[in-house]
RNA sequence: GGGCCUGUAGCUCAAUGGUUAGAGCAGAGCGCUCAUAACGCUUUGGUUGGGGGUUCAAGUCCCUCCGGGCCUACCA
């Protein structure tokens, strides 16, 4: 059997996700590993809150709450909303976990005797008023450039020309607006990416059924300038995994933690470790550790292309520079943007629908299906009021809902709530049978390639394919000169429903069980179309389900367009 | 500035260098009456951003110009 792990990036603590964020990982994650399940593999699907660092630091004091139970509650809040839209996660954990604190210092300390760890003394800006080292982008002042008064430390929006802080005329802190700023020296540990350059190089190299957007950044990275460039790996902050080489002390290292790019991913593993903990698993090694048993683990990871670099590069480069048998990734699929109304969704800015809002107006089904089936694969793509509204009512209400409501009230109407006997399939079904096992080839086929967009578009056709053959077969008409053979053809639509639930799971599970439960049937995937459209016994009982898609209409539309158009509260 | 991605029908997107560039939605017409006024069929719609080049053959490869986006290493 085929064992997949399957990881989303980690979503950051900070605040509740929108939907951009949601299409970029998690859901596509999250439909793969139904997806794998449903074809009967072993599947280890892990996602985790990421913890750490200066923002988390900073809303946190924003909120007025200590860090750690700020994180907590953040946390809890999350997970209900990721159970909210159904992700389907066998552990959903948390990068501030001992666990992951245990085999962060242990990959430093493996790095270390290694001899890819080295010390490096810089300067930093200090910042008295917030007690804190400020990172580059949280100080402000006027650009030296172009004279724009709001330029960050790392780069002028205005000017877009990079800046180091001391560049800044009249630097503040952009958390208190303190000025009481200073140079500070303080030592940093800095991951000697440099080093394992050729290494990961050819390592990416191998790497030919990847994504273009997924090597590209991960081949700028190696080859801009003078190449990859080594990574500082710790921090001057309070909230973290102290620095620490494995179990033992680092000398010089006092008070300082690991930055959080260093030990997010490292969580992918700890949350295994997790998973174990809590007892829902036996054994995380043999996912992980392919002298324990990961040797014949396909491992996948979901993304958004800003977290590309961290996971072809940064995180190989541990894995590889542990010297320890880790199971490195197998394939990547990163995901560009999903835009709003004509601009990006921003956390920061609160602009968009956030993962909240989304379930407090309409089922997580027409979330799901709605961002799989526009999820931004090969460019941006775009979330407008009118095209959600237009394409749910079409897909999920005209094409796939009524197809379930008119069978099995015609049926109810004429059959009873049972599934009809009499009759026998003819050509018309034998036709349907073999086109739908082609489509039902092609849906498999973009489902294990994770073509999304693709597959997305095969099961719609799938669902149409059933409203063509009730109208080219007419069971309406021919019951009435011929009741066997329309019950026969009532008995191969109904079918048809079961067969549907299976294939549509992975995208919109509540309404495929629902489509099944009315059917009194388990959701099950489809070993052929021919077995999965004779599986319903004549008298089989079931019920005509309630409208399963209610359409959104254009008022309720034009409200939402409103409500969700400006910038959160 | 540099790098990468991207530009195809009104909209969202397809198309291993190989017939006449295809789907869905939207629009138009017809049909059906089981159904959530749903469904089905037919159909309109293209100088593939502009220009140049390579090739027997270019949406696809090269050059150039124009537009959009992302990244550029201390936000994560």
């Amino acid at each position: 059997m085929a064992r997949i792990l399957i990881t989303s990036a980690i979503p950051y603590i900070n605040g509740i996700k929108h939907l951009g964020n949601l299409v970029g990982s998690q859901l596509p994650a999250d439909l793969y590993a139904r997806y794998m399940r449903a074809r009967g593999a072993e599947v280890l699907f892990l996602c985790a809150t990421d913890e750490h660092g200066t923002p988390a630091e900073l809303a946190a004091a924003k909120a007025g709450k200590p860090v750690d139970q700020y994180c907590a509650e953040m946390w809890a809040v999350q997970a209900e909303l990721a159970q909210g839209f159904r992700l389907s996660f066998d552990h959903f954990g948390r990068s501030s976990s001992p666990q992951n604190h245990r085999l962060t210092q242990h990959f430093a300390g493996k790095l270390a005797e290694a001899g890819l760890i080295r010390e490096v003394s810089e300067k930093q800006v200090y910042s008295h008023a917030d007690k804190r080292f400020l990172p580059d982008r949280y100080i402000e002042g006027t650009c030296p450039n172009c004279g724009y008064d709001k330029a960050r430390g790392d780069q002028c929006e205005n000017c877009t020309k990079q800046l180091d802080p001391t560049d800044l005329i009249n630097p503040r802190s952009a958390i208190s607006g303190s000025t009481d700023l200073e140079v500070r020296e303080t030592k940093h540990l800095y991951l000697r990416q440099s080093a394992m350059r050729d290494e990961l190089s050819a390592w990416i190299d191998s790497k030919a059924d990847w994504p273009v957007l997924t090597t590209s950044i991960a081949r700028k990275w190696l080859n801009d300038g003078d190449g990859l460039q080594d990574r500082g790996i710790t921090r001057d902050l309070d909230w973290g995994i102290p620095v620490k080489k494995g179990d033992q002390p680092w000398p010089g290292m006092e008070g300082k933690v690991f930055y959080v790019w260093f030990d997010a991913p490292i969580e992918y593993i700890a949350c295994a470790a997790e998973w174990v903990d809590a007892g829902k698993g036996a054994d995380w090694e043999r996912w992980w550790r392919t002298d324990k048993g990961a040797q014949d683990v396909r491992y996948v990871q979901f993304m958004g292309k800003d977290n590309v670099p961290f996971h072809t590069l940064s995180f190989p480069a541990t894995i590889l520079g542990s010297g320890e048998p880790w199971k490195l990734v197998d394939y990547i699929k990163s995901f560009n943007y999903l835009n709003y109304d004509g601009g990006q969704f921003s956390t920061s800015q609160g602009r968009g629908v956030f993962m909240d809002q989304a379930l407090s107006i309409l089922p997580a089904d027409y979330w799901r299906w709605w961002l799989l089936s526009h999820a931004p694969e090969t460019s941006d793509s775009e979330f407008t009021w009118e095209a959600f509204q237009q394409d749910v009512n079409k897909d999920l209400a005209d094409v796939l809902g009524n197809f379930v409501s008119r069978i099995t009230k015609f049926c109810r109407a004429k059959f009873g709530e049972a599934v009809p006997a009499g009759g026998a399939y003819g050509p018309q079904e034998t036709a349907l049978i073999a086109d739908l096992q082609a489509r039902l080839d092609r849906y498999q086929g973009h489902m294990d390639a994770i073509e999304i967009r693709k597959a997305a578009a095969e099961l719609r056709a799938i669902w149409v394919a059933g409203n063509e053959y009730l109208q080219a077969a007419g069971p309406w008409t021919v019951f009435k000169d011929d009741p066997d053979r329309a019950a026969a053809m009532t008995r191969f639509a109904l079918n048809l429903i079961p067969f549907y639930a299976g294939l549509s799971a992975p995208f919109i599970p509540d309404a495929a069980a629902s489509m099944a439960g009315a059917m009194g049937v388990d959701v099950a995937w489809p070993d052929s179309a021919e077995a999965a459209l004779g599986a319903l016994a004549p008298g089989h009982a079931f019920t005509v389900p309630e409208v399963m898609f209610a359409k959104i209409d254009d008022d309720t539309r034009a409200e939402w367009a409103a409500r969700f158009s400006g910038i959160r509260g």
